[in-house]
DNA sequence: AGCAAGATTTCT
DNA sequence: GAAATCTTGCTA
């Protein structure tokens, strides 16, 4: 199955499930991702325009966007949509399936396989992935999409026969009505997915935001 | 210049 | 529930 990256990250998304992402030693089968729409996403790095850090995301697709947050994490993205429109999957869980060893050298406080690359930063700690390589270009079922770059790979293949969607992880209701998108993606059942968390937005301050109630556990099943 | 919040993770 | 830790964007 090709990857049509040249598309919207909505459709792109589903795509990701499935395949595997490999870097530094390690693969990685992705579980779960999420799709950011750029200029009509208020929850979108790229919402505001261009700065020095989400450059690449108005780039050509195929790039990895990878940002620093928190002060100490790293989150990776998939470029897509064409060059000067800005938009990505945020890849945030998966399986590791090959070069674990590596992974938990990466990783030594984790016991359980299923959690080392559980949430996006955990992801990208797998696989050795930084600031640095960000703009780096991806390898898709072996094809270069840009040469005399570092590269991930991405292997596809078969559409995953079931998809979960649901609201994006720590991303508050947008647009007018304050709607939560079902703009998540995730292989149902699978234990890599990491936990759905609300965001904070307009809420109070205290407790009631960050707190999983019942209905965040049905939108999230395990 | 100062400040609050963030596409998070980990420990208590 | 809160800390760790820094970049970004807004307010003054």
């Amino acid at each position: 199955m090709a990857l049509e990256l040249n598309s919207s990250p909505l459709e792109v998304a589903p795509q990701l499930l499935g395949a595997t992402v490999r870097a530094n030693g390690v693969s990685i089968r992705i579980t779960e991702v999420e799709a950011y729409l750029g200029a009509a996403d208020p929850a979108s790095h790229a919402f505001k325009g261009e700065t020095a850090r989400n450059g690449t995301m108005f780039g050509a697709p195929g790039a990895i966007y990878v940002y620093f947050t928190y002060g100490m994490h790293y989150c990776m993205n998939i470029v897509c949509w064409p060059a000067g429109r800005a938009g990505g999957c945020l890849v945030r869980a998966g399986e590791v399936i090959e070069g674990e060893e590596l992974a938990r050298e990466r990783r030594p406080a984790v016991v359980r396989s299923r959690d080392l690359a559980r949430g996006p930063a955990n992801l990208t700690r797998c696989l050795a992935i930084n600031r640095e390589w960000d703009g780096a270009a991806l390898c898709v079922d072996g094809v270069r999409l840009k040469d005399g770059e570092e590269f991930v790979v991405v292997n596809t293949h078969e559409p995953e026969p079931l998809i979960q969607t649901g609201p994006r992880v720590g991303v508050s209701g947008i647009g007018g009505d304050g709607q939560l998108y079902p703009w998540r993606f995730w292989i149902p059942g699978d234990p890599t997915v990491s936990a759905y968390k609300r965001g904070g937005g307009s809420r109070t301050k205290h407790g009631q935001a960050t707190k999983v109630t019942a209905r965040d556990q049905r939108l999230n099943p395990q």
